[in-house]
Parts: structure tokens; sequence; C-alpha cells
DNA sequence: GTCTATACTTCGATAGAC
DNA sequence: GTCTATCGAAGTATAGAC
């Protein structure tokens, strides 16, 4: 559908020096590629995303793969993308909610979330092409972040737990909590648990409660 | 040195079924192969970890590499051993110095440790013959902290802040600001940071300051 | 201990027919 | 759009000579 010919890979920038025939965005095949690369990222992780083990999964061949995608970082590329965006939807849903702080808090510690954010991490750690995206989204979510909390405090101006420091420290301890669960270690979690939850309720429901 | 013949894998236990040469644990050769797959974990990942990519670093042949390693996940696991080692060796140093919560704060603040505690983690996600030796050696590791953060905070007894919740949200914090600082994203640091050193000047160098 | 030689698998990627 | 065919590089691993 769309005029599928000889489009330029929108990934990696690069200066196209071999023109070749490229699918669209919106195609279904597409996203089936998307969604398999998607999920190997979330139960194998990063190492386990190859252009043979996608398409299995995706059940297609390998090689149309590459009528999809230029690269393997293109497609690595298309599942960050969907990623943050699906994150920022999530953000939106959580602040409109009757308990935004807590809202934000269950969100940083929904598992498969939390799992595909470390896999993010790790790319962008070792996968310089694809560093950038990461990174500018990350930026722009912990500001909308610290915005947001910091609106949601406003009214108790507490000078030495700035909303900054505070969503830091929040999304620093959910993401760890997530994944040490997963692996079966949880000492110190129900202690450190405790002491969220307290602020929650200190903080939270500003109005209602 | 010390008769090496027909040794048996200490890694991953397994039946056995097929016996083979193997090195011994003190030989220089091997720890070649330790020294540079671990370099290759700080720095370019777990990913970047292989048999070529290992034993070419080393300056050795590939097929030396099964002479001392029966497996990759044998190297592999050696070289996670040698990380909980070294690791538990700076946290006693850093107990017995003068002021011992700063200095296990730095201990975790560390770079390079901290990246290598992050490949860990993400090991210990992904590769299950190598998952009960990394989370064992960080339950351990986890309990030691609290114990010694407790000790040290014994005189304070604050309720609301138990010493095994301070540790939990420090180590995770810790992490997270080095990891993210490492890819240039820094918003929020500074504000975290200010009420971890404030906490630090708070609680710590008891008896001194 | 270290080497050569080698087997087999998976990898990313391309060319060109249909 | 999807297929067949194919490449060369890199992956793990083994056998056996020196």
């Amino acid at each position: 559908m769309t005029r599928p010919d000889l489009q330029e890979s929108e990934g990696t920038d690069a200066g196209s020096v071999r023109p070749r025939r490229m699918g669209v965005e919106g195609s279904k095949t597409r996203t089936l590629f998307v969604d398999a690369a998607e999920a190997i990222l979330r139960d194998e992780g990063y190492r386990g995303i190859s252009a043979r083990q996608v398409s299995s999964k995706a059940g297609l061949k390998t090689q149309l793969l590459y009528y999809y995608f230029r690269k393997m970082d293109d497609l690595i590329l298309a599942v960050v993308r969907r990623i943050n965006e699906r994150r920022m939807t999530r953000f939106e849903e959580a602040l409109a909610s009757s308990d935004p702080l807590r809202a934000l808090w269950e969100a940083s510690s929904d598992p498969s979330s939390a799992a595909l954010s470390a896999e993010l991490t790790s790319i962008a750690s070792h996968r310089e092409a694809i560093r950038a995206e990461i990174v500018r989204a990350a930026q722009q979510f912990r500001s909308l972040q610290i915005q947001a909390v910091s609106r949601l405090l406003a009214h108790r101006n507490e000078e030495d737990y700035p909303a900054a420091g505070i969503v830091m420290i929040a999304v620093a301890l959910a993401r760890t909590l997530v994944t040490e669960s997963a692996l079966g270690l949880t000492e110190g979690h129900h202690e450190a648990l405790a002491i969220v939850q307290q602020m929650l309720k200190h903080f939270g429901s500003s109005g209602r409660r």
C-alpha cells in the first residue's frame, strides 16, 4: 500500500550510498516485525534480537525483514520509538488519574515496562547509533515527570526535598525493585517500599484524604 | 603447572558426560582470559563477550580458551566470581575507613563498578546457568550492607527510616546516577545528590563531627 | 600448554526472480 | 510484497599433532 519503492531510511541518517526498495511505515507486516522484536527484547533481552530470531518469532522470512529495515539498527530504532511513545501515553493517563502521584509510582513499577526500560538503558550504553534517540526521549520524559510532580507538590513547598530529587529517587528505586524481584532478590525491598508508601500517603491524594 | 589433565569443570555442575583436558585455576594464561573477558564486559557489555573477541583481546588463540574453560558460560562464571570477590574486598575496606557511610556511598558510585554491576544484572536476567551465582552473591552483599549500616546508625534509632530501606534506596540511586551520567543524562541528579549529601552529613561521621 | 585444522551454526546483508 | 539463493564473517566447540 502507498508507493513503497526506493524510500529512504529515516533511521540511522548516514549518507545513503546505496538506495534500495523499502516498505512503508504503516504496513501490517512491518508491525509484525516490530512486535516480534519488542517481545524478544522484553523476554530475552537486547542480546536476543537478531534478524533470524525476530523473523522466526514473527513467522516471516528473514530476508523480508530487510525489505522493511535497511539495517538491524533501524529495526531496533523502530522498537525504541514505539516503546517511548507508549511510555508517554501511559504517563499522561497516570497524570489524569485521581491519585496521580501513586499512579506515577505504579507506572514506574510495572514489570514489563521496567524490563524494557532496563534493556533500553543497555542498548543506549552499548549501541551508539541508537543512543541519541534513547537519551533524548529519556531526557524529555524526566523533565515532564519533574514538572508534573513539582506541580502536584506545589502547595507544600518542601525546600529540602525538591521535586527533581524525589522523582530521581523514586524512578531509580522503582526500577531496581522490579528488576531484583524478578531475580528473586528482595531483601530490603519491604523497608524501602514502606518509606515510599508513607511518603505517598503523606504527600499524595492532596485534596481529598 | 600442577597436573592439568582430565580435570572437571567446577562451573556449571552438569552431569559431566564428556571428560576433557583442562587448565588449572592458578594459571597465568587463564587469568589473561578472565582479564580480557572482564574488560569487554565493562566496555562493551555482556553482548560483547564471545570466544573470538575475548581471545583476540587477550592476544591468544581462540581454541586455547577451551583448554581453560569447557564452555563460554564457565568463563563468564569465572569473571562473575572475581567481580564479586573484589566487591567484597572493597566493601570491607570502606567499612574500615573513618567515615564508613560516605565510603560506602562512594564505593557504590564508582563508575566502573557500577557498569559491571549493571552487566551482572543483565546476565542474571538472561542467562539462567549463571543467575544463581549472581543472585546468591548479591543477596549476601545486601545483607552485609544492611547489617553494617544498621550498626552505624544504631545509636539513632530512626523508626521511620530503617537501615534496610536506606541501603536499598542508596544503592538503587547510586547505580542509576552513574549509569545515566555516562549517557549524558543528568536532570534531577543534582537535586537527588543534595538529598543524599544532606543525609550523609546528618547521619555520618557519627562520633567526630 | 599451545598449535593447526576443522565442523557446524548463526549472523547480517544482498541480488534478483516472481 | 514476498520468495529463493547465496555470501562472508563470526559464533561455539572439538580432535589431535607438537
